[in-house]
DNA sequence: ATCTATAAAATAGAAAAACTATTTCATTAT
DNA sequence: ATAATGAAATAGTTTTTCTATTTTATAGAT
C-alpha cells in the first residue's frame, strides 16, 4: 500500500517554500534555517529524481512540474495539519479529574455547577470510581486521591485532611438515646469495608474494651455512600467524613451526637503526574478546585 | 499555517497499525522492526495527548478517537502516496536526449520510430539544442556531444568518429564540371561556421594554394542544416559528416565528387553523468543507441 | 497442568535524519 | 565602491528513527 512515501520532512520543507517562493521565508514560517529548508527540498527532488525550482541569485522559480505536484500534496498536507489541530486541540478544553464515588457525589457534584457556570467552554470529566486509575491510559488529568501524601511521580497538593466523625439520624438517637458514649453498646455500628476505623474510634473515646466491643451488632458495607445512606435511614451510626455529609447534616437528615474527631494518617490530596503537563482547561480547573478546598 | 504537524514517521506507523490492527504486520509493511512502530505510535499519542490504541496481551484494539483521527489522516497520506508514486514513476519511463539540430533531425529522426515501435510505453524526449545542457536542471539523461572524450564526471561511449567529406548535387556537379580538384577554384564553398574545415581539406587533397583559396567565392551558414540544404539546392559544395547526409545521398539529392575524408580530433559520443544513476528506460534507450551506432 | 508460541512493552545502543552555523557566491541596492 | 541579500555548499551537532534484546502476559497445543 504505502511503498511510495517521500521523505515527509522534505515534503513540508518544500510544500511551504513553494507557498512563500523563498526557502528564507519557508525557513521562518517553519522555524528552522534556511539552510535546513534548502537540504530538505534538495534531498525531495532527489528522491524523485528531478528540480522542483529554478534557483536564481536570491531568487526562486517552482518548475511546473514542481507546481503540480505541489498541487496534489498541498492539500493532504492540510488535510492532515486541521485534522491534527482540531484533534489536538480538543485535549485544551478537556479536563478529567479521578475521585471516590463518594466525594464526586457528596462534595463535587453540589460544587460542580459553580465551575460549568463559571467556564463553560471546559468539558469536565467526573471519573467516580474508587479503584485507582491510570492517569495517560485513563486520560485522566487530575486525581483526588486519599493516600500519605509521599510520591515522587506526582504534583501533590493537600485538599482535606481526614478524619472520622460519628453520625446518625435524629430518630436513631431519639430512639437509643444516644446521649453518652456507654449508649453505643446497644446500637448497630455501620462499617464501610475499606474504612475500618471503628475499633480505633472506640478506644480513643469511650470506656467500652475490646471484649464488651466485640459484642456490638455491626452493618457492613463496601461503599462510603451506602454506609451514609444507611445512617440516614436509621439503621445505624456510620464513622465518615464530615464532607461526605454536608447536606444531611444541613438538612438535618443526619446529626453529630458526639463531637469527637479520630484524625487519620492518610489525607485527601488534589495529585497529577509531573511527568504530564497540565493543559490550560486542567490549570483553570486546578485553581477552582484549590479554592474550594479552602472555602 | 502549518503549525501543527504531527510526528510524520509516527502519523504513517498509526496508520499502517490500524489498518493492520498490529504492530506486527504494519511493521511487515513498513519493513521496520514492530519495536520501531509501537515507538512511532507512543510518540504520536504523547503529541496528541491521549492513547489511540488499547493495548491488550499480543492484541491492539483501536480507540474511538483513533478511528476518528484515522478517518480523516488516512486519506491524506493516501493522496501524498499516490502523487509520489505517479510522480516519481514518472521519471521510469522518460528518458531525454540532448543533441544538436542536425543528429537530430538527421540521424536520429528517422531511426527513432523503431524505437518508439519496440518500446511503446517509453516516453522520448529529444533536446534538440545546439547549446550545452546541464544535466540535472535541464533533466538529460544522455547527451551526444562532440568533443575530444575526456571528462572524467561523465560516462563516455564512442558514437561516431568524425570526418568532413565533401558533397554537392548532381546538377551542380553537372554545371561546374566537377570532375577534379581544381574546378573547386570556380565554385561557392558552402561554409558552416562552427565547422570551419575548408583551409584544411583543401590544403591536404588539392594543389589549390592559399592565395588562390582566398579568391574562392563562399556562402556561410552558422547551422549544419542549413548548409546542406544549401548544397541540396544547388547553391553550392558543402563539407560535413556522411552521417548528416545519408538521405540525401540515398535519394540522389547529394553525391560525393571525391571519396576524400579528413579526420577530425573530436568525435561524438555518447555520454552521461557518472553521479546521475540512469533509470530503466534511460538504459534501453542507451543500449538501443548503442545498436544504432554499430549499425 | 505444562510447555511453546506470540505479540506488545521496555530499554539501551547504533544509525540515520534533521538541523545549525559558517562561509562563499552572485547579484541587487545604496 | 560598499553593504545587504538569499541561495549554495560544507562540516559539525542534535534529534529522531530504528535495531536488538529482554520481559511480560497471555493463547494455544500437548
Amino acid at each position: 500500500m504505502h511503498k511510495t512515501i517521500p521523505p515527509l520532512r522534505a515534503l513540508v520543507a518544500f510544500e511551504a517554500s513553494v507557498r512563500h517562493g523563498s526557502f528564507k521565508q519557508a525557513a521562518v514560517e517553519l522555524n528552522i534555517t534556511p539552510g535546513a529548508v534548502s537540504q530538505q527540498v534538495i534531498k525531495l527532488e532527489s528522491w524523485l529524481g528531478y528540480p522542483l525550482f529554478i534557483r536564481q541569485v536570491r531568487k526562486l522559480k517552482v518548475t511546473e512540474q514542481g507546481m503540480s505536484y505541489f498541487s496534489l500534496i498541498a492539500p493532504a498536507l492540510e488535510q492532515i495539519s486541521a485534522a491534527s489541530k482540531t484533534y489536538r486541540q480538543q485535549q485544551e478544553n478537556r479536563v478529567a479529574i479521578s475521585l471516590t464515588q463518594a466525594l464526586a457525589s457528596k462534595w463535587l457534584g453540589p460544587r460542580l455547577a459553580d465551575f460549568v457556570s463559571k467556564h463553560p467552554d471546559i468539558e469536565v470529566h467526573i471519573n467516580a470510581s474508587n479503584s485507582p486509575v491510570d492517569f495517560y491510559t485513563d486520560q485522566i488529568d487530575l486525581a483526588i486521591r486519599h493516600f500519605n501524601g509521599i510520591d515522587p511521580q506526582l504534583e501533590i497538593q493537600l485538599a482535606f485532611e481526614d478524619e472520622m466523625r460519628l453520625f446518625c439520624s435524629p430518630d436513631y438517637q431519639r430512639q437509643h438515646k444516644l446521649f453518652s458514649m456507654d449508649t453505643l453498646l446497644h446500637t448497630t455500628l455501620i462499617v464501610t469495608t475499606l474504612q475500618p476505623f471503628w475499633e480505633q474510634w472506640l478506644d480513643r473515646f469511650t470506656t467500652i474494651n475490646a471484649e464488651q466491643r466485640n459484642r456490638i451488632s455491626r452493618l457492613h458495607f463496601d461503599q462510603a455512600l451506602l454506609s451514609i445512606d444507611a445512617a440516614r435511614r436509621g439503621q445505624g451510626v456510620v464513622l465518615t467524613n464530615a464532607l461526605l455529609v454536608q447536606e444531611e447534616l444541613k438538612h438535618g437528615e443526619l446529626i453529630e451526637p458526639f463531637a469527637n474527631s479520630l484524625p487519620l494518617e492518610k489525607h485527601y490530596y488534589l495529585v497529577h503526574p509531573k511527568q504530564q503537563p497540565l493543559n490550560t482547561a486542567a490549570c483553570t480547573f486546578k485553581a477552582w478546585l484549590l479554592e474550594q478546598f479552602s472555602a
